[in-house]
DNA sequence: GTCTATATCTCGATAGAC
DNA sequence: GTCTATCGAGATATAGAC
């Protein structure tokens, strides 16, 4: 899995990523991963073929990211209540900083390039993203444990969390169109979300 | 705003719409909108004047039915929980129409281009978007009836119920990889999700 | 109004000098 | 390894015959 790039190389990498994260592939203008990485669109050829390489290595990169974020935010505690809370805060931290990341992955996803499918199949097949099995077992856990109510579906659960989680990235240009002067402070926001959100659920799937 | 149009270009809008919704603005061509609407790729100019053109007709007409499906779907019942069903249940089904809507919108406001802004706040501004104020205002109307706990946030509310209606339909790919058995009757999961979302949500606002 | 042919432009990719 | 120049594909847009 180690790729030995050399240090121009991972610049430009790191370049590319930020591009096509903004714009996705059809969006993305090899002459503006050049200009941006101040080299030579020719040398972008020269290090990494074709665009489509470049963008499978991105897309890869991404990918993992933002599964592994949402699998690494997953960490069973002394109870359901603080797992819950844990998630939410560390998931949520971690789509600030990484803002456009839900929005590129369902993006580049929706209109089912072939290339784009298959490298997520091969890493789910390959195991190279952490399963959200886990999450389902420790629901269902703590619902015979009785810290929740019974009788719900908890990759229904789940949906609603993640949801919970990333449609505030997703819709803020909307939600600032609507609302422009509310959400003047996005950081506050975001930072009083952690707590709405596990407040909302947790007490949605108390006894 | 009544913008007479012969059948032919009622057709030809009709087609546009399916292209754009389905690939967004880079990937959408000019010929695949001719094809698809069994016209010379020439009249697309002649009745439309340039893709740039038709695009905003477009992109206005599904960002209006994105928002209208929202409003459209927030009626006030008797009390606060049958108004909270009605409107997942409407609104959710409305997605399920269109299940392509929620995500073109996110995508294409997303790498910010300066005329779809700019559709998006014009519209705002003249009004043509009915404002989601009416359902704060009714959370608001239904905690002092004391139908719902009081001191959480109406705008994080608002955030978590769309996203839970609209998510699953922006996840599909991925989800469906994640748990390709678990996922084979999609119809039925949808279905299922209007009472999951209405019981987690309701829940975790009473007293 | 309709269609063919073509102009024009953008972009990914490469050849070839250095 | 690097850069300039350019090729060739594919897309938008238009000219002009009918």
């Amino acid at each position: 899995m180690e790729e030995k790039f050399t240090q121009k190389e991972e610049h430009i990498l790191k370049v590319a990523l930020d591009v096509f994260l903004e714009k996705g592939l059809h969006g993305t203008k090899m002459q503006e991963i050049a200009d941006r990485a101040g080299v030579n669109k020719a040398m972008l050829h020269y290090y990494f073929r074709s665009k489509e390489r470049l963008y499978a290595m991105i897309f890869e990169k991404l990918f993992l990211k933002f599964m592994n974020a949402m699998a690494d935010s997953f960490r069973p505690e002394q109870n359901f209540a603080a797992t819950l809370r844990h998630f939410v805060g560390t998931f949520i931290d971690s789509m600030r900083e990484n803002p456009r990341l839900p929005l590129f992955v369902a993006r580049e996803l929706s209109w089912g390039g072939a290339t784009v499918q298959k490298i997520m199949h091969d890493l789910v097949e390959q195991k190279a993203v952490k399963s959200p099995q886990i999450m389902i077992d420790e629901l269902r856990k703590a619902e015979r444990r009785g810290e929740i109510r019974a009788g719900f579906s908890p990759i229904q659960f789940i949906f609603t969390l993640i949801g919970a989680c990333v449609y505030p990235f997703v819709a803020r240009p909307i939600a600032e169109a609507l609302f422009p002067d509310l959400l003047d402070d996005w950081d506050t926001l975001i930072e009083q979300r952690k707590e709405a959100v596990f407040d909302l659920l947790y007490n949605g799937l108390k006894k």
